[in-house]
RNA sequence: GCGGCUCUGGUGAAGUGGUUAACACGUCGGAUUGUGGCUCCGAUAUGCGUGGGUUCGAUUCCCACGAGUCGCCCCA
């Protein structure tokens, strides 16, 4: 118990961290390309802001939130998504007065109360990316092709983009009693959960498996039917942008979006090869979320990638680099009296950048010499009294296995 | 939150109701004189997820809990 990592989360090792660094760097490397800045907002947020950003009756709100009390009696919540974060420090810090379009990403974990799996943790790593105050739909087109372009990559291949639009508050409540006019007179041929979910959310049961294959599925409701005008053109615009960038998606109209924010717009990038928690990315346009939480009538798109299940994916595909920990120099010392003549050198070759490294366990030299090599250091720098006695230092190539003596001095040009 | 499966050392694992829990890798030490990669020798779980129970006796049987894993749900 002591020693274990709470539920669901997971420690970085060494050995994953360069994993980590080389995905993060080309994170911000590409967001860059795309002119997005950084954002870093509180891990934690009062947990009203997810009850109004994201919704009541949504899985993540009403079961998967860790949310408690803190010492000043406030509800606090760890943030099981960033987007209603980003959202409330842009209109905290008056984001909107400077630019039209603001556009912004963030890397951070996230919480998330839910029974672990695989690519499933309770917490994770997403990165995302937001652009607040523009509605032209090439700004979805753009946020797709980011999210698109950054698996693509990273080598990733398999990858599968749907794209949907789920209408706004014009056309989507149309569609809506529709779907449960439709539902309600099938009710007796729906699984248990889309019967609860008809009340809920009638849209999710178009995204039933239990349900999918059932005669009913083909006839019901379609949400082309019901958009508006708007609506409509923004998805036909989207589609156009889309195929001019020559990206490849498909229309997949059961695609429905978990968070209640969500309008128009929303997609989600699969990698079939992950299993069940098969989405590597997500999101859509939430057009009315910035009003939700105080803000003018705002439009805005984002997504969020999930990073274990990025990373997850790019080990199946063998594309993680094996790590290389090289150093320049490992020092080994012989006898207690080279001691602090090694400790000197060790410190000089550090300060003249030179990556150095020697073992303090005052083992025997052949024992120092297979942790030289261990270490992938190309030489080793022996110290002895000999060397002591005449300012020397042997330098060993350990790949050549060539030695030759040379004073103090010249170690560091002898290996640089 | 629901269901299935799993849980032996640093790792991969074998194994049994009852004397020292295989084997391999790894790690550490050694093979005379200050030096590696090969070879050889030796050491390395008083312990079999945790806690109960059955039993003369359990790592092996039962139960609970925990963790992992797969699927559902949901999502990144």
């Amino acid at each position: 118990m002591l020693t274990n990592a709470p539920r669901g989360t997971k420690d970085i090792l060494p050995e994953q961290a360069t994993n980590w660094l080389r995905l993060e760097n080309k994170i911000r490397e590409l967001c860059n390309l795309y002119g997005y800045e950084e954002i870093r907002t509180p891990t934690f947020e009062h947990t009203e802001l997810f009850l109004r950003g994201i919704g009541e009756g949504t899985d993540v709100v009403d079961k998967e939130m860790y949310t408690f009390k803190d010492r000043g009696d406030r509800s606090i919540t760890l943030r099981p998504e960033n987007t209603a974060s980003v959202v409330r420090a842009y209109l905290q810090n008056k984001l909107y007065a400077n630019a039209g379009l603001v556009k912004l990403f963030y890397i951070g974990s996230m919480f998330r109360y839910d029974r672990p799996q695989a690519g499933r943790l309770r917490e994770f790593h997403q990165f995302g990316v937001e652009a607040l105050g523009e509605k032209n739909p090439a700004v979805d087109a753009e946020i797709i092709l980011l999210a698109w372009e950054f698996l693509k990559s990273l080598g990733l291949d398999d990858l599968t983009l749907k794209i949907n639009t789920v209408g706004c508050p014009a056309c989507r409540p149309i569609f809506r009693r529709k779907l449960t006019e439709y539902f309600t007179e099938n009710a007796d041929d729906l699984c248990g959960d889309c019967r609860r979910r008809l009340e809920k959310n009638p849209l999710r049961i178009l995204d039933c498996k239990v349900d999918a294959d059932k005669d009913f599925m083909d006839d019901a409701p379609r949400i082309e039917t019901c958009l508006c005008d708007d609506c409509r053109e923004h998805f036909n615009a989207l589609k156009k942008f889309l195929t001019a960038a020559n990206v490849e998606f498909t229309v997949d109209n059961r695609l429905v979006r978990g968070l209640d924010y969500y309008t128009k717009t929303a997609f989600e990038i699969q990698f079939a090869p992950l299993g069940a928690q098969s989405a590597v990315a997500g999101g859509g346009r939430y057009d009315g979320l910035i009003r939700e939480i105080g803000g003018d009538d705002t439009p805005a798109v984002g997504f969020a990638a999930g990073m274990e299940r990025i990373l997850l994916a790019l080990e199946l595909q063998n594309l993680l680099p094996a790590q290389d920990k090289k150093i320049t120099a490992y020092i080994v010392a012989g006898g207690s009296a080279a001691e602090t003549y090694a400790f000197k050198l060790l410190t000089d070759l550090r300060r003249k950048n030179i990556s150095a490294a020697m073992d303090f366990g005052k083992k025997s030299m052949k024992a120092q010499m297979k942790a030289a090599v261990k270490s992938g250091a190309k030489f080793a720098l022996i110290v002895g009294e000999d060397e002591v006695a005449t300012s020397t230092v042997t330098v060993k190539n350990l790949e050549t296995s060539a030695q030759e003596k040379v004073s103090v001095a010249e170690v560091s040009e002898k290996i640089s």
